[in-house]
DNA sequence: TTTAATTAGGACTTTATTATCTTAATTTAA
DNA sequence: TTAAATTAAGATAATAAAGTCCTAATTAAA
């Protein structure tokens, strides 16, 4: 919907990360277990995520991958943007005009403007740190009732 | 973003034909010409909308196509459905989680759902004939800002 | 020093979407 | 009645996204 199934495991694979607090690297074979994310793909998401400086590879024995700086320097908007691109420069019209803007909107014009807008600031205002949390509780709030474990949170 | 390409076409030609509201039949070819839509892909987005009575049909020379209901009972989701299928039968979590929900919210859930429902409620609150009309009057308003003609409006 | 375990990266395959080509069916006009 | 103009429909092609396979490079452990 908002963004490629790449950004989204991408996005996933982020807050295992960052959920899971490890001074030591985290293999892609692991993470890819977690959330059922096809391992090789993974591993291709991992390289970009590395090239943007989200994530830093060690190699060899014992590797795996690390977040690239503080959890609460990382927001969703950058994981999205490293593996799907920079948006537009123009905005997009969501009926597809080649002239809509505030001046001359499309007669969803204001609507979806509200919306887009929205959407931009959903992304841009959670980071990583904030999410793990979240992720934590909602394990803790699952175990309660009666989920087994870390899988059963996110994954069947 | 929110619907393939194929029903943006869908869109821009039913929005042709709410415009144009002739009682004649109208092209694909003049629809296809209007909005810079390959002429073929549309005639067969036409049948999908054909199919479901959307649009009506007359085949040979001097045919067309025509709207299958006064505008104002044709909503935009009806046209993004007929096209792209019906939505999931359960929501989709923005990040992909299995179990998400209002009980057990994925960290952003809360927002999601509700831009996810605004954007639900754009698409189901817009009909045809306001469509048009207020393509109308933004033709009026770019002819006044020195666009020629019809064209000005929605294509370069 | 060799072997095993890991990420990196190139090439390929699969799937879905978008687009094109060709012919059939239909209808009106000449 | 024939020809022209139109939508219908099947087959194919092009493109992009998602996924797999194989080998190289790197590193640590045995």
């Amino acid at each position: 919907m908002l963004y490629t199934k790449s950004a989204e495991y991408a996005i996933q694979a982020m807050i295992y990360l960052a959920e899971k607090n490890s001074p030591k690297p985290v293999m892609i074979s692991e993470i890819a277990a977690a959330y059922e994310i096809p391992q090789q793909f993974l591993a291709k998401i991992a390289q970009i995520l590395v090239r943007h400086r989200l994530l830093i590879a060690i190699r060899g024995r014992n590797g795996g991958v690390k977040l690239g700086r503080s959890p609460k320097d990382i927001y969703i908007h950058q994981v999205v943007e490293a593996v799907d691109g920079p948006p537009p420069e123009q905005e997009q019209c969501i009926i597809g005009l080649d002239y809509c803007s505030d001046e001359q909107p499309c007669p969803l014009h204001n609507k979806w403007s509200v919306i887009r807008e929205q959407i931009k600031e959903m992304l841009e205002a959670e980071n990583l740190e904030h999410l793990a949390k979240r992720v934590i509780e909602k394990r803790l709030a699952m175990r309660e009732l009666g989920f087994d474990d870390l899988i059963g949170a996110v994954k069947k």
